[in-house]
DNA sequence: GCTTGACGCAACCGTTCAGTTGCAATACAT
DNA sequence: ATGTATTGCAACTGAACGGTTGCGTCAAGC
């Protein structure tokens, strides 16, 4: 196997969207807007330093983007590319699955 | 937020697909159809037994049905379903963020 | 009846992970 | 200068996870 890109950011990608902390996040940046760590602290029930160490994860799997703000806080926004590729993972097994479905309907209808 | 059926199955669906082996094995069912434990034991790195844990799992995700077969073979065959919902799940993802960002753009132009 | 092939169950090991607590550092306001 | 708010770093704990080894079980063929 060559270091197949593809493959190691589907892995970050669905390793981030497993854990219910993180979905939380996505669904707060995805519907509210930027944000940054302490405003999540307290619209979650997890500690900030929790929140953090997400961040940090959905950071390196290129789900989110930081931006320094006012003061000292960092705002965090979301990044749609990878979750397109996430999607188009989805897409080619379930294309896989399809095409190897009619082929053996035509296999028996042959 | 009552237990949102969806939200449970995304949690499994993702779970799943997050780990590298369960991977190998869903893309395997999808080109070479429907195999036994022993036989992905063949073809993985892994145990027969790691294996039957990883088959459990992605059943109990409802991404495998397990079908008898001859002899003590059981066969598992892949299911289209969760793939489809998860799917949503992350158009639905992107779809706010790209609702905030026109809203955002809107609001900006005006 | 005995062997062979396939599966299930249970215990165990090492690693990773989510979350917490505690503390240092830094920017701005008064 | 002192206080307040926000972030970063480190150590720790408890639980979950991936994987292995070992053993018991059950169906079919000789």
């Amino acid at each position: 196997m060559q270091p197949d890109p593809a493959e190691a950011i589907a892995e970050q990608v669905f390793t981030a969207l497993a854990d219910p902390s993180r979905r939380a996040i996505l669904a707060d940046l995805a519907t509210g807007g930027p944000t940054t760590a302490t405003d999540l602290a307290d619209r979650l029930p997890i500690t900030r330093q929790a929140i953090a160490k997400h961040l940090t994860l959905l950071t390196d799997a290129g789900l989110l983007t930081p931006t320094p703000a006012e003061r000292r806080r960092i705002r965090y926004h979301l990044n749609p590319a990878p979750i397109q590729l996430a999607q188009q993972f989805l897409a080619a097994l379930a294309h896989d699955w399809d095409t190897r479905l009619t082929a053996l309907k035509t296999h028996l209808t042959d």
